[in-house]
DNA sequence: CATGTTTTTTACCATTTGGTAAAGGCACGA
DNA sequence: TCGTGCCTTTACCAAATGGTAAAAAACATG
């Protein structure tokens, strides 16, 4: 049962194989992240990391493995703030807080984001399985979160899953599309406060049920 | 000044030619969209393609010569929409019709999309220049024209410059994560059903101006 | 410090990759 | 039908790529 991609059976992981381990997923994050799969090397990895190419597949089985434990380890808490929107909170609070976390985390890890984006855009080749056996459970559960929010008429009518992806993809592009962004809106800072303001505007518009005067009652 | 991208001086194509570029460019959008540049293989495309690889280098520089030359076709049409956004028209329908248009193309043309997510993700090494050459006038001239139907009052007070990205983000995000969408909503058809409704409903929500009803008296 | 274990390096290897040279085939006008 | 120029194939090549074997070095531990 155990597929050594979570919780290894025996986690004695000395402390030189902590940091090397650590050093390699960093450069694959990096390499990868630019690169997608197909286009990344062992080498450059090796070189981004400061270790031979032996000595990296001495830590790990190989391109393929380093970048499925790449994945499997950032999935969960690239997740998280979706996973901690509250059930029991307003439902208003609850989406603008969860905008607000994922569009920082395209500012703080747009490496990530990009990981994602690549493996997603070449058609899910790795991760697809961890897609309907992870994500697909959670995404449905958040989806009949927002319609029960929506039946008690705490948000604004709206098809949950398209809000979902809308929120997904307005966030992410952000880091996904950075190259694009950094051409059109030269100061990177101007536009990331903007950002901030026209999607959490945007969302809020479309989320915000009528008359609604903040928490209830 | 010709750089052999766009019209060439002897546009003499013979019959073959013809065919066999459009076969080869064909592959080519297929196997760079699916693995980006440095994923994709000439003999990939070669064999997607039914030709030999030198076949394949007789027609084309090389593989960078493909890539480029691909980008560079295809972003003229690829942008024909947000060109064609008419100032003199009614603001609020020809953005509309703007985004209703965008999202047809993620439906019918998600290779082209794919195509470019991947450039641009991986840094936009190979059309950079074009972006900020040909895509940035294009986006200021829109950006322009946006601003100044808020300022008539004809849209809800937004930044253009943001809402454009929106609009990119929310509608790419279905031909760039395909992989994703087919997973999270399996019945394919009534998520793009599904699409239209939310995005275009999403826009107008957010574009609508106060006192809106209808064009203009 | 002797000894067994973990980590790193050196030296390879088979395959794949982008690309070339040159010969062969083919179409098509004279 | 014959040649001439366009197209295609065959046979290569050097570099890069993912990966391995085994020796050497570093390390921990009694």
């Amino acid at each position: 049962m155990d597929d050594g991609t979570s919780l290894p059976t025996a986690p004695k992981l000395s402390r030189i194989q902590k940091r090397n381990r650590k050093r390699i997923m960093d450069a694959a994050l990096n390499v990868f992240s630019q690169h997608g799969f197909r286009g990344a090397t062992l080498d450059q990895i090796a070189q981004e990391a400061g270790l031979s190419k032996p000595n990296i597949l001495y830590y790990f089985d190989g391109k393929e493995a380093i970048h499925v434990d790449l994945l499997n380890t950032l999935m969960a808490e690239w997740l998280a703030p979706l996973e901690e929107m509250n059930p029991e909170g307003e439902p208003l609070d609850e989406l603008m807080t969860y905008i607000a976390r994922k569009l920082e985390m395209s500012r703080a890890y747009p490496r990530e984001s990009r990981l994602f984006a690549n493996e997603i855009i070449q058609g899910a080749p790795r991760i697809g399985p961890h897609l309907a056996s992870g994500l697909k459970p959670l995404f449905d559960r958040k989806c009949d979160l927002i319609a029960e929010w929506v039946r008690r008429g705490k948000l604004a009518p709206v098809d949950p899953g398209h809000l979902i992806f809308s929120i997904w993809a307005v966030t992410q592009h952000y880091a996904d599309f950075e190259a694009q962004v950094d051409v059109l809106m030269p100061d990177s800072d101007a536009a990331w406060a903007g950002a901030h303001t026209h999607v959490e505007a945007m969302f809020r518009k479309l989320l915000t049920p009528p008359g609604y005067s903040g928490a209830h009652r």
